[in-house]
DNA sequence: TTGTATGCGTTATCAC
DNA sequence: GTGATAACGCATACAA
């Protein structure tokens, strides 16, 4: 009854009720113990005879904690945002912090805004997916931040192990004894940890002698840029290898997925003088035509190390002074490799791939 | 400097340093035009002399309003979850709500733990797209729930036109001149709007007198499920409507997806004897080896409509009383038919797809 | 145009 | 074990 349009049931209603002090009926939340079993049982009782809900904001203004936490992820039409964002949503449950989630455009101006709101709402931390500020903007912030691949200069991170997984992926193109390494990327700067995807690249084909290249495509991740680039791409290489057998290392699986589909288009199947793995181990990965091998980031333990950090750091501020602060940690979680259809062994027909980690 | 350990500045330094009182700094925020330009210019030098920030937290008690709206939803692996949480989260920049979101595992109490939470913080309205609570309980709350592509019988809604949009998948088919049509489906509760998709798929074929089916496999989403009931229902089909040509609607693009990998690396093509339709229009059935014909749910509409929908209704409930809560509204977003490969005129080689609606 | 007083719903500090 | 009172930071009648 009268449901809505009347105020809400406050602790001075709670304690006229049964005759104790607000302070009583604070405790019955905070300390129970405090108080007599009887006398639990009466504010029990009142609790949901007048049909309390307690009311967290007033909480936070007289405690100081409000248990946010801020995100700000550059979009969500990635599986591999979306899962991040999912596995630390998910942690709600272990550490009871709600997050407040911005998805950025690109533009800076609006992720400063995004910035001022959080931080008007009390958030207690923060985690960054988005490139969009640079982290010497993000470290002068008043509270803790860990970011997650993307530049880490001057804040907390937790990335892949990207060099390791760039290697193994080459190796495991390698062990096909392959003609040519071929390693597709996007223009990547030096400063993020996706950069070290081309070091480990280049470090292993130089080590081993490989004849290698890395192809630059457009960093477009929409279908109208990546078709046409994908297909120019076969062409360039039926041209400038022809029958050579071709290793290639796409720094995400999309662009391998949308490769694999012209060369299947063109040749009906799987061709022998192709090895293809991608990275990220997305589901499309998996789902695709012919299982594509791919290179897995374990975005769930990413996900959590980067709340984990985060909490720690949280805690710690607040006990310790603002030299604390200056503790800046980098993890890196290591990458583990898929093999699937697109390195089998044993010709290129209807294997039955097992979708496990090496 | 000192950062961290020191006291937020408040209206009260400022008001301190000013000379003024707090309730002009107040004003200064809330009505500027009230000062004159001198003290406003006095105070916002203040302001940015003391590195003030405002507190929103405290404006929320002292208000009553926290411009926080509540998400649940089901999960985000599937694009059209994460798509829709996008573009709900994207309305930050019109409204000005904030979410708060929570990721649902399915069970019905640690949902309505998260509802507990939401309450708390005093959230001003809910968007709901899990199913694991009923209608009525969602009902129950004092405040406004919209609901997306799931029971609403007690609340307000806005979900696609399933029908419609079944039923353009099987004209679209029935153009094509099947033999047979079938519509593969997860079982469905009749209960939510989806169940609409069976509906329009059987009104259409009765009304036409086609030979129809309709298939139910297991609701499971992951691979290793999706996987061998697809490559079960190929040997069904060939078995059960052998040399005649069928017309597939899927309600699903993964479904349908994953068939149409089966029909290829069987046929290496896509074989005149098959037609097939999705829906959801997810990346994954454009960017298919043979883009796959879908139905498209307007997403972005859908989200903006919920929004639109439920911020009319909190404002409805600033100033009505409990009566006008009792105003339910249900929106149908019509759905958009997308004609790709699975659907050509004229043979099934390397045609070139628009990827346009129809 | 500006100030005073009070309230928002809870927690914290003392008392008793 | 329990209660009175003062914060927490801001907004809003009501005065002036």
């Amino acid at each position: 009854m009268n449901k809505g349009n009347k105020k809400n049931v406050t602790f001075n209603d709670i304690a006229s009720y049964t005759g104790f002090s607000k302070t009583t009926i604070s405790r019955y939340f905070n300390n129970p113990d405090s108080l007599t079993p009887k006398n639990q049982e009466i504010i029990r009782r009142a609790l949901d005879k007048l049909n309390y809900h307690e009311n967290k904001v007033a909480r936070i203004l007289a405690r100081g904690k409000t248990e946010f936490v801020g995100i700000i992820v550059p979009n969500l039409y990635l599986h591999y945002f979306s899962e991040m964002l999912n596995q630390i949503l998910s942690t709600y449950n272990e550490f009871g912090f709600k997050y407040l989630v911005f998805v950025g455009d690109g533009d800076p101006e609006h992720e400063k805004k995004y910035l001022e709101e959080l931080m008007a709402y009390q958030i207690e931390g923060l985690i960054v997916m988005s490139h969009t500020l640079p982290s010497s903007e993000l470290a002068s912030l008043p509270i803790p931040v860990v970011s997650i691949e993307r530049e880490d200069d001057f804040i907390s991170s937790v990335n892949c192990d990207n060099y390791a997984g760039a290697r193994m992926a080459v190796s495991l193109l390698h062990s096909h004894q392959c003609d040519v390494y071929i390693h597709v990327n996007t223009p990547t700067p030096e400063t993020i940890p996706a950069y070290n995807r081309i070091l480990g690249f280049r470090d292993y084909c130089r080590e081993n002698d490989l004849r290698h290249e890395i192809i630059f495509l457009d960093g477009d991740v929409s279908f109208t840029a990546i078709s046409p680039a994908v297909e120019k791409l076969l062409d360039e290489l039926e041209n400038r290898y022809p029958g050579q057998k071709k290793g290639l290392f796409f720094s995400d699986d999309t662009r391998a997925h949308a490769f694999l589909n012209r060369l299947v288009r063109k040749y009906n199947t799987l061709p022998d003088s192709y090895r293809l793995v991608g990275f990220d181990n997305s589901p499309i990965s998996r789902d695709s035509i012919y299982p594509i091998s791919t290179v897995d980031q374990q975005i769930p333990l990413i996900a959590r190390e980067a709340v984990t950090m985060l909490v720690s750091q949280i805690e710690e501020a607040k006990k310790g002074t603002a030299r604390s602060r200056e503790t800046i940690r980098h993890e890196t979680v290591p990458a583990v490799l898929y093999q699937r259809d697109t390195t089998e062994l044993y010709g290129s027909g209807n294997s039955c791939a097992s979708g496990l980690p090496s």
